[in-house]
DNA sequence: TATTGTTATACTCTATAACTATA
DNA sequence: TATAGTTATAGAGTATAACAATA
């Protein structure tokens, strides 16, 4: 055993944060980010541009305050994500027959084909987040995130 | 049944999303942060501040680059907390004997008084996010966060 | 030269309020 | 008056780089 005592290998207690759910959910949630950025980086999208185009593929001309719920996001930050989505012509808004107030979304073929490789990033990402957690874990542990975020 | 079709019900199709840990994980982490904020800040606490104040208690004299890795936040970020807390009397820093370059951290008398009703506080918070998961439940979730965070 | 902490700054995500235009 | 969307702005939380003081 070595006498030096420079660098004192100090490992604290970390007891007081072991079992906070809130201090791992926000490790947690982290990881999931950095991991969703650097796998969708590359085509230029992030997490939340991603779910944009996943919900308008699923829901063709959907209007976006019913977007915007459903992401969780609010109006004005979509507004922002949508302007850059159809500068880059990957979705488009059209006013609804009727009522020129209300924007309904289409992804563009560009859109649709982003999106195809964006999916197929984005389930490397959750095949690395799953990593280790048989499918029964996995799917408790989406139920309980569910179930806190009351979803 | 009613003819109306003023606010459609629109109800989309969230299927994209259900079963996506990173949406649920940053939904999840939103509910805490809130959760968190609301009951710590009448305290003027943070989640970042109340785990300072949290293992300096447990790690007296602890030094700032080991605190931050602990937290988990970058040690510049770390300083602006400690600034404020010192500032408001809830901590004190002293330079460490033979090394005055490093800083030993410890709660002041307030320090010790407001972590008390803070670390209340943040129990109500754990109880208000596990309510509903059964104590296996609860670790199995804090398992499979802890495992996404590499911790 | 390397270490400890500090300062300044910037970027992302989120939230609120005030506004336009339609209805 | 109420609704759909937009604009501007502000606030957390986080990250990097350059720096001062000390070792």
């Amino acid at each position: 055993m070595s006498l030096t005592r420079r660098a004192p290998a100090e490992q604290p207690d970390l007891a007081p944060l072991e079992d906070k759910l809130g201090f791992w959910l926000r490790l947690a949630q982290q990881v999931s980010f950095d991991t969703l950025h650097r796998m969708l980086g590359p085509l230029n999208l992030t997490p939340g541009r991603l779910g944009v185009l996943l919900l308008i593929e699923a829901n063709p001309d959907i209007r976006q305050a019913v977007l915007a719920e459903a992401l969780r996001i609010k109006p004005s930050n979509l507004t922002v994500l949508l302007a850059a989505l159809e500068a880059e012509g990957l979705i488009r808004r059209a006013e609804e027959a009727g009522n020129r107030r209300a924007n309904r979304l289409r992804l563009t073929t560009a859109g649709r084909a982003l999106l195809k490789r964006g999916a197929a990033a984005e389930a490397e990402v959750e095949k690395e987040l799953a990593e280790g957690l048989d499918p029964a874990g996995r799917a408790a542990l989406l139920a309980a995130l569910r179930h806190i975020a009351r979803g």
